[in-house]
DNA sequence: CTGGAGAGTTGAAATGTTTCATTAGGCGTA
DNA sequence: TACGCCTAATGAAACATTTCAACTCTCCAG
């Protein structure tokens, strides 16, 4: 009867000498049948090895039981702090995670979605190559609860959870400032990513607070936030005029940083005498540099844990409200900048 | 008609005025349609917006179209760099990839792998916190593809990818001994990890090949592959006597590699001149540290590709015969260990 | 005895696809 | 005109589960 095929709850039923349904209630209401059956019910399907079809119980049942992550960049470590606090946050709801990976691209981004909506995933969390595109739209018009994170859309539709970037920008900059820096540099880009953008803007708002010249806050536009552009920067740096030159820099995320820290001292700098290194994210490898390296923190696996408990809000509370949530950054000095 | 339902093959054939099997049809076999009716079944999918769901189709195909990966440790980039390689397999199957983490933590990746049957997936990648345990076999028999990554099972009932690692052991001591080095330390632990224990063999073989005594191997044992564990050895490594200190270390991992680093240098030694650092697996870290780290590089995505065109291959082709592909490590030298 | 309540169990309907045997219609040939 | 062939389209069955109204017992109060 069963000639090779996986098992189905029918042929546990016929095992165990019971009806379907009440295979299927021993499985999702226990308590309303009797210890007897159940312990038959439950022996039959530990002898035949039954497992629950999940795709003809999400059929039925309309509803899935996964949440879904889609990352910007699986090569940054932040990113994963973010899926790692998401995880836990799902497991605590007792759903699966689904992680994918767009790479900044966002024909992939495309892809992945479009294969999310197919599995009507419970909801969508996603850290956007841009956080305008129109098929963000789509996903709130088909009512998938979506929530951005580390971004914010300006058409403010949806959930995001993020950081006080232009703080964040503010805050880097004034430890430079303290520690006496009179001349520093905005190491970031490209400025067409918003948190580049408010970073700066903050780094700016701040300096000039301080009745600094804005000449001396010097910007090192960066083709992409990676270790190599890092090092690059960090060969320009050298480059200017000793008397135009910066001792101290502010990286928009640590990656930079790593990179101008290796370039730094191959070069025979001596960090932080000869410059002051500050990045941002405070990511795991960031304590764990040759210098600790300076960071303004995110709370990267909060961020995820309060993402994920917005798209459950969001799929489950009927009077759900959008909200637009925003972290606050925090110094963590080291090394790098202390003199 | 609708009223607020997500729309389905039914609506989409009724506002195109043809069957479910056409609508089926059009997104199955479209050559099996004229260009006439699929332009106007297409247009009416336009309209109502339409998404197939996958969970029906699955239930009908018996074929789901995800493979799946359990990672064993989230923090450490070596597994993401796997898991991008089996992205890439699946990207070209036109498949989609559900990454787990069970974080070394053997209930959870029990979990995983319950849920991860429950939908079916096309086949299984793990790299497992214990090859040998019983709920693997549990996987093989039910016949789910299952690949083993970056371990060996000794039944060798399935296949596996991984890398020779008595070979990786034998390449980075010989380098050691190649620069001169009289007497170096090996880190690395627990034991009772397989690749531990068989790096260590190898550079004990090689060791003792080239005529060096036993006892100037020093095996100092740590209790994870971490950064930290990685500081706390060097901490260890600056107790002994001078007499007995190893003037080369080399590390198991590139974590424990960098924070032996971070450690020395913090401490004032020069890398190096007072002891150079080999590490294992060269994630991309590696080139970014601080003094370029030297390691025996796994080729990371290259395993996670093999990996899945082998669980592929298991799930689709009848004649399949289980394999223990090896890969060979290579030496990459950089500043850490070169005078 | 009868009636009713409550606990436990049943079985049919429903979910959204794909598949496949069947039918319809058009066209050329005998 | 009758026949066969080919291309398109059809619609019912099947997939494995959940749900729910209906049914059967048992037990106890009246």
């Amino acid at each position: 009867m069963l000639n090779g095929r996986t098992p189905s709850v029918k042929d546990v039923a016929a095992a165990a000498g019971v009806s379907l349904g009440t295979v299927s209630n021993v499985m999702n209401r226990p308590e309303v049948v009797s210890a007897r059956t159940r312990e038959r019910v439950e022996r039959a399907m530990a002898e035949l090895g039954f497992v629950r079809n999940e795709s003809a119980r999400q059929l039925r049942a309309g509803t899935s039981r996964t949440l879904a992550y889609v990352m910007l960049d699986g090569s940054n470590p932040f990113f994963h702090d973010v899926a790692q606090g998401i995880e836990y946050a799902a497991e605590d709801a007792d759903l699966s995670l689904f992680i994918c990976n767009s790479n900044s691209r966002p024909e992939r981004e495309e892809v992945h979605l479009d294969r999310l909506l197919q599995q009507r995933v419970q909801g969508i969390l996603i850290t956007p190559v841009n956080p305008d595109a129109p098929h963000l739209d789509e996903l709130s018009k088909r009512g998938v609860p979506l929530v951005i994170v580390d971004r914010v859309r300006r058409g403010a539709d949806c959930c995001s959870v993020s950081v006080d970037d232009v703080l964040g920008g503010r805050i880097g900059i004034e430890h430079l400032a303290e520690q006496g820096h009179e001349r520093v540099a905005f190491i970031g880009g490209p400025e067409s990513l918003g948190q580049v953008g408010e970073r700066l803007q903050g780094a700016r708002e701040i300096w000039e607070e301080l009745g600094r010249r804005p000449e001396d806050l010097v910007v090192l536009p960066t083709e992409a936030m990676t270790v190599a552009e890092g090092r690059s920067a960090g060969e320009r740096l050298v480059g200017l005029p000793a008397r135009r030159r910066p001792t101290g820099a502010f990286c928009a995320n640590d990656l930079l940083a790593l990179g101008l820290l290796q370039q730094s001292i191959g070069s025979g700098r001596h960090i932080p005498d000869d410059l002051a290194i500050v990045g941002f994210d405070d990511i795991e490898f960031a304590a764990a540099a040759a210098v600790p390296l300076t960071s303004v923190r995110q709370p990267r696996q909060e961020l995820g844990r309060a993402a994920a408990q917005l798209v459950l809000d969001e799929a489950t509370n009927p009077d759900h409200r959008h909200q637009q949530l925003s972290f606050t950054p925090e110094l963590v000095a080291r090394a790098s900048s202390r003199r």
